[in-house]
DNA sequence: ATAGTTAGTTGTACAGTCCAACTTACTTAG
DNA sequence: CTAAGTAAGTTGGACTGTACAACTAACTAT
């Protein structure tokens, strides 16, 4: 171990001259699919000296000094790579930093939590969707990438209960029930149908389409998010959250 | 520059071979004083290759992979190094790294916010308290601290609107309407005296003392904090914001 | 036609803030 | 001893938005 994560100190000072330790950042990517939340996973490869060889994990890696010009670039490339997907809803989640949570040394990551539209996902062969049943995953995850995740989880559940969050979950075009369902499944509980309509309604955050969604009952109208970039916040959460 | 942060990769597999960045840890304390909110702040040395030579900063510095079991625990200890406080309110705020940030190279800081009781505290020399008015320091700060503190500001202001947070900057006892103050300096506006009396009482986040603040007025009841964990949150901000 | 299902509306009850006037308890000036 | 002043704390009506539940609307399938 001795030198590891030593720095050669080229300064004057040679004041940098000691220890650092590993940066990283990862990604918890959230969908819904097959009317499920789900989140993206990877496996880690198996090479010599790989910690966590074929475990699942969140996408994440290094940090490339050359490559990345902030985390924000970095976690970006990282969903990029992962999922062709560009410019969803993209936002710092915290930071996990030990000496223990990874065998190769002292590390730190910086993760964030990204949110993407039903459908367009590109994925690579690594890659796959997991199901989160009952606010958890059933699956281990590699390093501390459980508490990161749940914590995701949590961090979404809070603000969904107050924000347009899953808008960005939704397709191009959707209809207010299709939405509720969304909010009902991050939630995992019923909302109230008539509260919900005038909430999102009078939050000028989404706007009809000339068109309406056929099926095999009464047609609903069709909706897409209006071309704001922020979240909306409203001023109450919707039931006594217990 | 060549060489800099290059960490030397003493593993079998020479994964670790890379340029590393810097990683640090600051803190954004506040406190009221003089009926103001203030942040810490210390003044950066003078040496030989210091960025920012006698600039203002936040309190922070290196990770000491040796000294720090992990993130928390080493904002916690730059906490307690500057102000002598230990188990105050402590929160992550975020992380902010890229090539530019500090002139040594790429470098990564995990940003904590605390919130320490009024007259809690001793200070060391290099540290002095700053009053934030208009939601702004006046001073500029070192490195992107200025970006890190507006962050907290925020993030302090937006919270306060429907947490309990401000109670811990109260002194051990205090009265509702100190405690309404409190809430109104932070968020710079004023509140309603009856529905914040309402909200605090039912929320059973402070209990009475047998004691009353004696003043030229009428008496006020003098409560102190109970002894629960974690903030409340409220399910409604108090006006609308805006 | 009729039943079934989902979309969307309506109306009453209720909770909590907003606003403003009010009562209470003390100090200080005359 | 009284009166004026001030801050603590209470009260009541207006308003906003959710909870609950019943309702109407529009379509399909039998």
């Amino acid at each position: 171990m001795a030198g590891e994560g030593r720095t050669e100190g080229s300064g004057k000072s040679g004041q940098l001259d000691f220890p650092r330790p590993l940066t990283t950042v990862d990604v918890v990517i959230f969908a819904i699919l097959d009317d499920r939340l789900q989140v993206l996973l990877v496996q880690r490869p198996a090479g010599e000296g790989e910690p966590f060889p074929l475990s699942l994990a969140l996408p994440g890696g290094f940090v490339d000094v050359a490559k990345d010009r902030d985390l924000a670039a970095c976690a970006a490339r990282k969903l990029q790579e992962k999922t062709g997907v560009t410019s969803p809803y993209l936002e710092q989640l915290g930071s996990w930093g030990s000496a223990t949570r990874d065998p190769r040394g002292w590390s730190a990551t910086h993760a964030y939590f990204a949110l993407v539209p039903t459908q367009a996902s590109v994925l690579t062969s690594d890659a796959r969707w997991c199901p989160i049943s009952g606010g958890r995953l059933k699956e281990k995850l590699a390093f501390d990438h459980g508490d990161i995740l749940a914590t995701a989880i949590q961090r979404l559940r809070n603000k969904v209960e107050y924000t347009s969050l899953p808008a960005y979950l939704m397709p191009a075009e959707f209809t207010l029930p299709d939405l509720q369902r969304v909010y009902e499944i991050v939630l995992d509980r019923p909302l109230e149908k008539s509260a919900f309509r005038t909430r999102i309604l009078s939050a000028d955050m989404i706007e009809p389409v000339a068109k309406m969604r056929r099926g095999p009952n009464r047609p609903a109208q069709l909706y897409r998010l209006k071309k704001s970039k922020e979240p909306v916040y409203f001023v109450r959460t919707f039931n006594p959250p217990e």
